[in-house]
DNA sequence: ACGGATTCCTGATGGC
DNA sequence: TGCCATCAGGAATCCG
């Protein structure tokens, strides 16, 4: 459920925390939690400074940097569903840590600080890459373009891979990250409602206008998310451990069988692409 | 070839 | 009160 809002928000609240320190020490208390395993990804992480917090699609990336200013290549991050990467300084204790990089401090007066990747479903993921490797990893490679970068244009042409129209639910079209990158379940359900469109809609029946409202709803409701600093249903917590409140402001995710909030029918839930999707019979058309 | 179904995980929840 | 089935879902993998 961190979605693109939710790591950007992480991000965000991260790279203050977190840049320019160097990693003193990495604590791999989860095997599985690493990429490529335990001893190559302290190899490639160990001695290095973090340069960089960034984001891409649901990828938390830290840019690191090698001795004397080189490129010292890449970890990303996914946190699939409950993952959490939080920033904490001496004294507070991690819950369940996965993977724990001690970083050094910024000056004498000023103690370490821990990078602590925790996830209690254990679906998450730190991938380590040397330099330029990155871009050699089939997810990261086959990602689509940033929703909140791309043009209306680009978005017709995701919506017709190849250029023939995809006879794919829209809602399985949005959700695929290599279609376009950052969306789940929360802001598919909340970017087709907003736009009046189904989530079984078959894509290729969608015409130009259509795609231009559902476009703009996307933008909208993850331009709105990040102000909020994302949706916290359970897990989610920025870097400083703070919840974020969206989800103060749904309208279709998790509704089904409430009032719709624009017409009062009740709200309808449905399986699409394996998820379960809420939406207004009235409100969202075919 | 393409799209849908299954699998991996654990904690919260609801019914009996 | 306690137990058990069910549900949550991102993406790799399997299947039709």
């Amino acid at each position: 459920m961190p979605e693109l809002p939710e790591i950007e928000t992480i991000a965000r609240t991260l790279a203050p925390e977190v840049e320019s320190r160097l990693i003193q020490a990495v604590d791999v208390f989860d095997a599985s939690a690493v990429e490529p395993g335990v001893d190559a990804f302290r190899e490639l992480v160990l001695g290095r400074r973090i340069a960089r917090v960034a984001r891409r699609g649901k990828l938390l990336l830290l840019h690191l940097q090698a001795a004397g200013g080189k490129d010292g290549g890449t970890v990303a991050v996914h946190l699939r569903m409950t993952g959490r990467v939080l920033a904490i300084s001496t004294g507070q204790e991690p819950k369940r840590p996965r993977v724990v990089l001690t970083l050094s401090a910024y000056s004498s007066d000023e103690g370490p600080v821990r990078l602590v990747f925790s996830d209690v479903r254990r679906f998450g993921r730190m991938h380590a890459f040397a330099p330029g490797d990155i871009n050699h990893w089939h997810f990261y490679q086959n990602l689509g373009p940033e929703p909140l970068t791309m043009t209306v244009q680009d978005f017709r042409a995701c919506l017709a891979p190849g250029g023939r129209p995809s006879r794919a639910r829209i809602k399985a079209l949005l959700l695929d990250q290599g279609v376009i990158a950052g969306i789940g379940n929360i802001y598919a359900d909340e970017a087709l409602f907003r736009a009046g469109i189904r989530p079984d809609a078959v894509a290729a029946t969608l015409g130009p206008g259509c795609r231009a409202v559902l476009f703009a709803a996307i933008q909208a409701v993850l331009i709105q998310a990040i102000a909020e600093n994302g949706s916290s249903i359970r897990d989610y917590r920025d870097a400083q451990g703070n919840a974020g409140a969206f989800q103060n402001f749904f309208q279709a995710y998790g509704r089904g069988g409430q009032g719709c909030l624009t017409c009062g029918t009740i709200m309808q839930s449905l399986r699409v692409a394996g998820r379960t999707s809420t939406f207004c019979p009235r409100c969202q058309t075919p």
